[in-house]
DNA sequence: AGCACGCCGACT
DNA sequence: GTCGGCGTGCTC
């Protein structure tokens, strides 16, 4: 017997072995076993069972134990393993490796990282001849010597762009020490388990969530894959419509992952959710699983798993992987949370994750969320997801009213005050009077302006990726993010020929002023992370504002969290599409979410609140999506922390970008990695050329480098205007591409 | 990742 | 000639 194994030995590649006798019994794909790799033992997870097609016989050697009699990962979680590889473009056993908690992959063996410390100081003799003899080595002195601390290994090899090589010649000539430090995790009270379960008595569930759970049995039932986006307002029970379906699995007999976003996951949410669980499905204890648990916590919470005790697990984005046998539903709440998104190695989306994971194990994915991102929605749209709905909510608050108003108009109008419309000035005075309170909020997700007209509302965009161009005042020039395009900023409106052209971005002190002027009695508080510099300052204002010390409050993105302010019965938007045009999809969802959120909590429980939108473009023609600048965000955030991407495409590209200027290579690279773009994501890729800047300079900008080549751009459009009825997503989605993981395996 | 191998420039 | 630096390729 042979089986081919991926060994967790820190290269990416299947490896045979030969079974002995006594391991057969439970040997199968899945299993955890412990082989030999040159001279050393290494854990790994059997990938295949059978001879190797290229690799003779006779060298094979055997494997050395087989680790649980049980498989470690189930066969979806290696079909899985092997997806997330390719779309993520990392290593196999990187993901196999996250896939395992510490503890299961070696009873005893805690992970290890090396740091590197500077152990003598060199004169300046010494000093001399190694920066003449050997640069790399001097570059790694050089650095080490301005450390305090030991430093990770891996990270100042990636980071000075050298190998281990060099740092062992040091290490050899005692001028620098490797140690290895043990990384253990902080053993943590698990109040969960002994919180309070309240069993709660079901609620009854209102037509449209009794319309929803009918839908979601019929397709658990079905036992096909299948997604289904819960589009549910904030409060109208989305809760209830998963645990109805969570029962709904379980009775069939199958198992079931709950995700949730990490910050959600706090004692009283979970203890909550237990208590529902054991109210609607008694007798399921769900396992719960999460960051800070600790190694024999989740020891057990695995064991429980993987030996199919349990069949229910609640947790962060991580639980996307637990052992669950025989799956059948995968709830993602708020599916549309930033915080899916893994952001070290492997990288990964918690959401797409699941949502393949269903397609590999035939269960139902069921994604929820108030404010749905862009992917699930234009998915549903194009009827690729079903898309269930819960409009009304269950405390019957009513939605508050919203006015969009066009600045271009007010700027016309009355020349001078363009800060505040007087539809927002008249709002704010009649809260004053009534002693109720206003939230400005500034939509300035800074970083890039874009060149806008205030005349006529055109802005400035990239003639080879339609996306706005970004405005860099230095040196007056307007500069592609996508492609690296760049050209002088005009004068004048190039649409209409007004000069009345600018970048946009209002500072919080300015709205401030403008409010001080029209209500000059009035509390008004800013709150920015300038003025936000002492901790305790922001819970300092936050409580003055809940007290009803402050009349309004003026702020950026910072406010959106925590926002439940029963008093406030006005929001005003400040700026609402620049975001827009900022080259980048999510800056302009976010805005959406947060807007959203904002306008679900403006109002008192009688009566409904009100919503001022103030835009210079009510008519947002086009909005640009970018796949790629995702894609290639996450691939250059991979390459910033490891010199020797793994992958072999883009180990060449790579390798060629940072060490040679040698164009021949560099081109014949670029295009190979192109035409892997081209084939993992779909997208048609346009092959620039070389970079014109020195290669020094790529060093330094090498995100650009990489956008460069990935110019294909997917357009998406979408109607700010439409937020007058109720609380869409943009409805006029006409074409979104290769945002369904499922249809790029 | 860790290790062996081999090329290449530098210098007792 | 030899030695050390450093890139390259392999691991069943």
């Amino acid at each position: 017997m042979f089986v081919g194994v991926h060994p967790l030995a820190g290269f990416d590649k299947l490896l045979h072995y030969r079974v002995p006798e006594s391991l057969r019994a439970h040997m199968q794909v899945g299993s955890l076993v412990r082989v030999p790799v040159v001279n050393r033992l290494h854990l790994g997870i059997v990938g295949e069972i059978g001879p190797p097609r290229d690799f003779p016989l006779e060298r094979l050697k055997n494997v050395a134990q087989l680790v649980h009699p049980f498989p470690a990962l189930t066969g979806d979680l290696l079909g899985l393993a092997r997806w997330m590889a390719a779309y993520y473009a990392c290593g196999i056993d990187t993901i196999i490796e996250a896939m395992l908690p510490a503890a299961v992959r070696n009873g005893a063996g805690l992970k290890q990282e090396k740091l590197l410390a500077l152990a003598r100081p060199l004169g300046i003799d010494e000093l001399e001849t190694l920066n003449r003899r050997a640069p790399q080595q001097a570059k790694l002195y050089a650095f080490l010597a301005q450390q305090f601390k030991p430093q990770k290994k891996s990270l100042v090899l990636a980071r000075l762009g050298i190998t281990a090589a060099t740092a062992a010649a040091l290490v050899k000539r005692g001028v620098i020490r490797e140690e290895i430090r043990r990384i253990e995790r902080v053993a943590y009270a698990d109040d969960w388990s002994t919180g309070e379960l309240v069993a709660t008595q079901p609620p009854a569930l209102n037509p449209e969530q009794r319309a929803a759970t009918d839908a979601l049995a019929a397709s658990l039932h079905a036992a096909r894959f299948g997604v289904t986006l819960l589009h549910g307002v904030t409060g109208s029970g989305k809760t209830e419509v998963y645990l109805h379906a969570v029962h709904e699995a379980l009775a069939a007999g199958g198992g079931v992952i709950f995700l949730v976003p990490e910050v959600a996951l706090t004692p009283q949410t979970v203890a909550r959710l237990r208590g529902r669980l054991e109210a609607i499905a008694p007798g399921h204890r769900a396992v719960v699983w999460h960051s800070h648990l600790s190694e024999g916590e989740r020891l057990d919470g695995w064991l429980a798993l993987a030996t199919g005790e349990t069949r229910v697990v609640v947790g962060a984005r991580s639980a996307v992987f637990a052992p669950v046998q025989n799956l059948r539903l995968i709830v993602v709440d708020e599916e549309h949370e930033p915080a899916y998104k893994q952001d070290e190695t492997p990288r990964y989306h918690g959401r797409d994750v699941a949502v393949m994971r269903a397609k590999l194990a035939d269960a139902l994915c069921l994604l929820g969320s108030a404010t749905p991102s862009l992917e699930s929605f234009a998915n549903a749209e194009a009827g690729k997801y079903a898309l269930l709905q819960l409009t009304q909510r269950i405390d019957d608050r009513r939605l508050p009213d919203i006015d969009i108003v066009d600045m271009r108009i007010e700027v016309m109008s009355s020349r001078g005050l363009t800060t505040l419309s007087r539809r927002l000035v008249n709002a704010m005075q009649a809260r004053f009077e009534r002693r109720e309170q206003t939230i400005l909020f500034i939509n300035r997700r800074g970083y890039s302006s874009s060149m806008l007209c205030t005349e006529c509302g055109h802005v400035e965009e990239c003639e080879h990726c339609s996306i706005a161009m970004t405005y860099h005042r230095a040196d007056e020039r307007l500069r592609c993010h996508l492609c690296g395009a760049e050209r002088p900023a005009p004068a004048r409106c190039p649409k209409c020929g007004s000069p009345k052209i600018r970048w946009r971005g209002l500072g919080t002190q300015r709205v401030e002023e403008a409010v001080r002027r029209v209500l000059p009695r009035a509390r008004i508080e800013r709150m920015d992370t300038d003025t936000m510099s002492r901790k305790n300052r922001f819970r300092e204002v936050l409580a003055q504002f809940r007290a009803g010390k402050i009349d309004i409050l003026v702020g950026t993105q910072m406010i959106g969290k925590g926002l439940d302010f029963p008093n406030v019965t006005l929001v005003g938007l400040i700026d609402a599409d620049i975001s827009m045009h900022i080259p980048d999809f999510r800056a302009n969802e976010r805005t959406f979410q947060l807007l959203v959120q904002v306008a679900g909590r403006a109002g008192r429980g009688d009566r409904a609140g009100e919503v001022v939108v103030q835009t210079f473009t009510p008519q947002a023609e086009s909005i640009q999506f970018s796949r790629h600048a995702d894609f290639a965000g996450f691939a250059a955030s991979e390459l910033k922390m490891r010199r020797d991407f793994r992958y072999p495409p883009y180990r060449h590209l790579i390798h060629h970008l940072f060490r040679g200027p040698n164009p021949e290579k560099l081109q014949f690279f670029a295009e190979q990695w192109a035409r892997l773009v081209e084939r993992e994501l779909g997208n048609r890729v346009e092959l620039r050329g070389p970079s014109p800047s020195p290669i020094e300079k790529i060093k330094d900008e090498y995100r650009y480098q990489l956008w460069y080549f990935t110019a294909a751009v997917t357009k998406v459009v979408a109607d700010l205007a439409r937020l007058r009825a109720g609380f869409p997503w943009p409805e006029d989605i006409v074409q979104v591409m290769d945002v369904d993981p499922v249809s790029l395996m």
